[in-house]
DNA sequence: TGAGTGATCGTA
DNA sequence: ACGATCACTCAC
């Protein structure tokens, strides 16, 4: 019996509050797990860094679900990168997962690094995490000194790329 | 059907 | 600072 995981409510939150709110928590996937150290928020098509600025495309489908339920896309034709889908259904949001510290301390810095050391790949998409007893996170208390500033790698999203949706903690 | 473009990373 | 390397979007 899994105990103090995270629940469906938390997944419709807001996407920024979520993103600050995941920071200090533990990210389980099988065998592997992180402690989340940094992430970054993604709202709606308003959001011109966002991926649902296109709308709704096979690629973009899972951020227009209900949150719960993980995005991975491919960058670069190379790296695979995490997201929770975060909001209500039809509300686009995503924390993107950037960075984490392994049980041993190992920082494990980059969203493709992040998702190879966990062994996430384009198989995980859609997965659900408030139900999948393989993969979900546990509840901690809110980290404290958290970190922010610009997204990274999204400087065509004029004044989008200034907002800062970028959250870490040392 | 094809060109252009990345929510990156390792090496230099 | 640059190349690897390809899914995805959009224009035709």
């Amino acid at each position: 019996m899994i105990r103090n995981r995270l629940t469906k409510q938390f997944f419709l939150q807001d996407p920024i509050s979520c993103a600050k709110l995941l920071l200090g928590k533990k990210f389980i996937v099988n065998d592997k797990s992180l402690i989340i150290t940094e992430t970054e928020g993604y709202l709606g098509p308003e959001d011109l860094a966002s991926h649902a600025r296109f709308g709704k495309t096979t690629r973009t489908d899972p951020l227009f679900h209900a949150g719960g339920i993980l995005y991975v896309f491919v960058v670069y034709g190379l790296h695979y990168c995490t997201n929770f889908v975060m909001g209500e259904e039809n509300q686009p949001g995503a924390v993107l997962l950037r960075a984490g510290k392994t049980e041993e301390g190992i920082l494990v810095k980059g969203p493709g690094k992040f998702s190879a050391y966990l062994g996430i790949d384009k198989t995980y998409n859609y997965t659900d995490i408030v139900t999948n007893p393989n993969c979900y996170i546990f509840d901690a208390p809110p980290a404290k000194n958290i970190q922010k500033g610009e997204r990274i790698g999204v400087g065509y999203a004029k004044q989008w790329a200034h907002k800062l949706y970028r959250f870490w903690i040392i």
